[in-house]
RNA sequence: GGAGAGAUGGCAGAGCGGCUAAAUGCGUCGGAUUGUAAAUCCGAUCCUUCGGGUACGGUGGUUCGAAUCCACCUCUCUCCA
């Protein structure tokens, strides 16, 4: 796509930004889609399965070109899967999940909700975002009339030519119907959010592009509406690692799935190749700006680091907390000292004042799954208590252990997994 | 509907009566190096009350002894119709 045409409307400024910063991938119309913008403010989409209750970094991107699309004059729609998760989307997975029940839909929902208020603006102005739920128009779905109004747009001789099915189809694994309507319903989302709120424009993962095309046919076929869609890349580490592990697990957003210390930490042991791009695409810092340090040689590329993290944890985190984290890194890997902002785990009652076997600290600190594993960390030379080394796999934690000014021992594995098990 | 092949640890994939808690690779976790990076190198990699216990799709059986042999069941794949 080009951005060297003069782009005289404001409108189009999602556009320009969201393409310097890396957010798009591809889209199924730019011309018109500029056009659009041109006239005025545009309603955009992206939906959000509820399959866990929070939303992780792979969510990230397409959360940060949705707060963009707001702040440069549009209208976002996050669009909740309280119905769709009741399906399962099947493009991209062998065989078909368990279904979840609605009591788990309705929790994870309200866990994911949490993080878009951190990113958007939900207020009835123009631009004011708007939470939406599928499960408010595909509960009530009458099976005849969505038949004849939709189903009869939806050519089997084209689904069963999608990637998925036709996989699923040659290797004689089992394809539902259930799942074979996922993308009818997905398409159908498209029409009706475009019929409810005026949505123009779906955006999401590449991996959406099918659905996003079939919503754009139907409502050209049965409203003939004019839709747009445009997805965002795969986000992958520039060694080609599939982005979003941290210290052993998936890097959720919510605090309470991931500690802010160990966020943080993911993103300040961001590779140097990935750098300027990370800024551009986690952060609202000016361009520039994020060229400027991710082009840094050296050790100084850990500036840029610094950065990234700490404006990430802004964003998804809060100031505060981005503060102690930060303060926290510089603590723990700079001085050596002994933050009170790493990530503190409760001990059993009584249990350190009793005497604590480490293999059992370990575990209970959640830094290893069995004492199996705690006493091969010890036989390695990665096990330590307050900065010393174990050396003895039945060594015990006792009150003496306990730093008086964080009433906890700091428990770590490796340099870079850091936990205060709290008396 | 007919004929074959297969199901092994997080994954891929050897093993085909005892030496097999099960080769090898990937992944994961430590260590070294370094800049809390990447790459590289090294080590570890079921649980345990440290006696043992679980484990090679499921259930029985043969055997002193089975992931390995037999029967049935479940599922998957390939070829033919």
């Amino acid at each position: 796509m080009s951005t060297e045409q003069p782009l005289s409307h404001a409108q189009s400024l999602f556009l320009k930004e969201a393409f310097a910063r890396g957010y798009l991938h591809q889209c199924t119309d730019v011309e018109g889609l500029n056009k659009a913008f041109a006239a005025g403010p545009v309603t955009a989409y992206i939906g959000y399965d509820c399959t866990a209750d929070s939303l992780h970094v792979g969510h990230l991107m397409n959360i940060m070109m949705l707060r963009l699309f707001q702040r440069t004059g549009n209208r976002p729609i996050t669009l909740m899967g309280g119905g769709t998760t009741k399906i399962g989307d099947p493009s991209d997975k062998n065989e078909a999940r368990p279904l979840l029940t609605d009591e788990i839909i309705a929790a994870n929902m309200a866990g994911i909700r949490t993080i878009f208020d951190r990113f958007l603006r939900y207020d009835d102005s123009p631009t004011g975002a708007i939470m939406a739920n599928n499960a408010d128009w595909l509960e009530g779905l009458n099976y005849i009339d969505f038949l004849r109004e939709v189903g009869r747009h939806f050519s089997v001789n084209a689904m069963t030519k999608m990637d998925f099915v036709r996989r699923r189809l040659e290797n004689e694994q089992n394809l539902s119907f259930l799942e074979f309507n996922y993308m009818i319903i997905q398409g159908y989302d498209f029409l009706e959010l475009s019929r409810r709120h005026g949505a123009a424009l779906q955006m999401g993962g590449s991996d959406q592009w099918g659905n996003i095309v079939q919503g754009i046919e139907l409502g050209r076929r049965i409203d003939g509406t004019e839709l747009f869609g445009l997805t965002v890349p795969l986000l992958a580490t520039a060694s080609g690692q599939k982005m979003g592990k941290s210290a052993g697990g998936a890097v959720w957003l919510n605090a309470d799935k991931l500690s802010d210390f160990d966020f943080y930490q993911f993103w300040r042991n961001t590779e140097d190749a990935d750098v300027g791009r990370f800024l551009k695409l986690f952060t609202e810092l000016p361009i520039e700006e994020c060229d400027a340090l991710g082009q840094a040689e050296g050790a100084a590329i850990n500036e840029g680091k610094k950065v990234l993290a700490l404006e990430a944890m802004r964003l998804c985190r809060g100031e505060a907390a981005a503060e102690a984290a930060a303060g926290a890194a510089a603590t723990t890997f700079g001085g050596g000292g002994v933050s009170a902002d790493l990530p503190r785990v409760q001990a059993p009652a009584g249990a350190i004042e009793a005497g604590m076997g480490v293999q059992d600290a370990f575990v209970a600190a959640g830094l290893a799954a069995s004492k199996g594993e705690v006493k091969r960390l010890i036989k390695g030379g990665g096990a330590r208590i307050n900065g010393d080394k174990v050396e003895d796999e039945d060594l015990q934690i006792t009150a003496a252990d306990v730093d008086a000014d964080t009433g906890a021992v700091k428990l770590s594995s490796g340099k870079k997994k850091h936990v205060l098990l709290v008396a």
